[in-house]
DNA sequence: TCTGGGGTCCTAGGACCC
DNA sequence: TCTGGGGTCCTAGGACCC
């Protein structure tokens, strides 16, 4: 989908078509910061570099998804907003509405599997589709298809999208990225050469930040220069499957298929704070998001119908470096108390004496809710039995040092 | 002006078992 | 007294993606 977030903002506020807009998370909707700054409604759309107290309202947060017109003031995706509103100080800033982003979200992948049901979920606003034995599907090498279901789309939620159309997903997922916004783009395996080759290799997906960095310190700088390279060497560079994997994507070469349904592996909640957080000096605080995380993950599980056996946490220091720590139930829980009482041993093996800018608690080994073996308490792991033997009641549990 | 939240997958070492 | 492999599970960190 082009520019989802924003886009789904300008279909309830077309006033705002051509104008820079970014969605990001801020601590407080634009509703509550002018309501409480100009007290009515109708100053929604100030700038803002207008805003009064401008790091209370956009936070810490960052960019979700930037207009195009946002886009010409080199503002993107993951940038800072406060970073964002010095760049663009005429900006207009939106919060996330996540259930109107899920609704339309929905309504996209229903329109798409309704014409073509062979269909796998990449995220919120992304997927993969199998054309190959859709009725008209090798019309034209796909473009009739794909016009289609940018038509259906379209009606339906008055949204645009770009699609690619390729041999495998990976050429697909380039192509998708050759003509945005609204674009229909046909990569054949003939084009690899003449439309591939000449990229970056970080339009790879799977090659990263880091990835991109070693390859371009190794003068690899093209996906044509990643695909002239020797096999073994890029093997005893990034390791046996990283570097076989690097050399098959160089020459186009793909063949994971379309998954149309999985289950999920973990589920998790965090929250980055207004201000860092010590583990002594804001105890109170620190106890109270901690036990919200985890009433909040066992409550997703409870909805979702999940169990999980391994219970963890993550901790993100003022220096940005991320700790974590998980343990290994042993029995399957969604029980918020028992996720708490877990988490809260994980939380008395990570040092706490530096200060803390994000807390999560993460649920991993998930199960279907009917599914968990019964009487499996009485099988526990070693590891398990001897966590549990430390257990001490919740009430007299102190979660941070005092 | 510091840098969100929710995920997946991989690696590597150690414990433990056969 | 010295010394095998193979396999699974658990844990911590990290790369990457939307």
């Amino acid at each position: 989908m082009d520019a989802f977030f924003a886009s789904v903002e300008l279909l309830r506020y077309p006033q705002l078509k051509g104008l820079p807009v970014v969605i990001g998370g801020g601590r407080r909707t634009v509703d509550e910061a002018l309501m409480a700054s100009h007290g009515e409604r109708a100053l929604r759309f100030i700038p803002v570099a207008e805003f009064p107290l401008l790091k209370d309202y956009v936070g810490r947060g960052v960019i979700t998804t930037a207009t195009y017109a946002a886009r010409q003031f080199d503002i993107g995706s993951a940038m800072g907003l406060m970073k964002a509103a010095k760049l663009c100080p005429q900006a207009i800033v939106l919060p996330v509405d996540f259930d109107e982003i899920r609704r339309f979200s929905r309504l996209f992948k229903s329109t798409i599997a309704e014409v073509a049901p062979l269909m796998q979920d990449r995220g919120i606003d992304e997927v993969y589709i199998d054309f190959t034995d859709v009725p008209g599907g090798q019309r034209e090498g796909g473009r009739a298809l794909a016009r289609l279901i940018q038509r259906a789309i379209f009606e339906k939620t008055g949204l645009t999208c770009s699609i690619g159309v390729a041999p495998n997903k990976l050429l697909a997922k380039m192509a998708s990225e050759f003509d945005k916004p609204n674009g229909i783009s046909i990569v054949h395996e003939a084009d690899l050469q003449g439309r591939i080759w000449p990229l970056n290799v970080r339009k790879i997906n799977g090659i990263g930040p880091k990835a991109g960095e070693k390859l371009a310190a190794l003068g690899i700088q093209t996906i044509g220069e990643l695909a002239a390279q020797d096999r073994q060497l890029l093997v005893k560079q990034f390791g046996k499957a990283s570097g076989a994997w690097m050399h098959e994507v160089a020459w186009g070469r793909d063949d994971s298929p379309v998954v149309l349904q999985s289950e999920p592996v973990s589920m998790s909640r965090e929250t980055t704070f207004e201000r860092d957080l010590h583990a002594v000096r804001d105890k109170a605080e620190l106890g109270a998001i901690f036990t919200r995380l985890c009433e909040q993950v066992a409550s997703d599980l409870q909805r979702k119908g999940y169990v999980a056996r391994t219970i963890g946490i993550k901790l993100r220091y003022d220096d940005f470096r991320i700790a974590t720590r998980d343990q290994t139930a042993p029995a399957h829980t969604d029980d918020a108390r028992t996720i708490r009482q877990i988490a809260g041993q994980c939380l008395k093996r990570v040092p706490l004496e530096q200060r803390l800018r994000l807390l999560g608690v993460r649920a991993g080994a998930l199960v279907k809710s009917g599914e968990a073996p019964v009487h499996e308490q009485n099988r526990p792991s070693a590891q398990a039995g001897r966590a549990q033997a430390a257990t001490e009641t919740l009430a007299s549990y102190p979660l941070f040092p005092s």
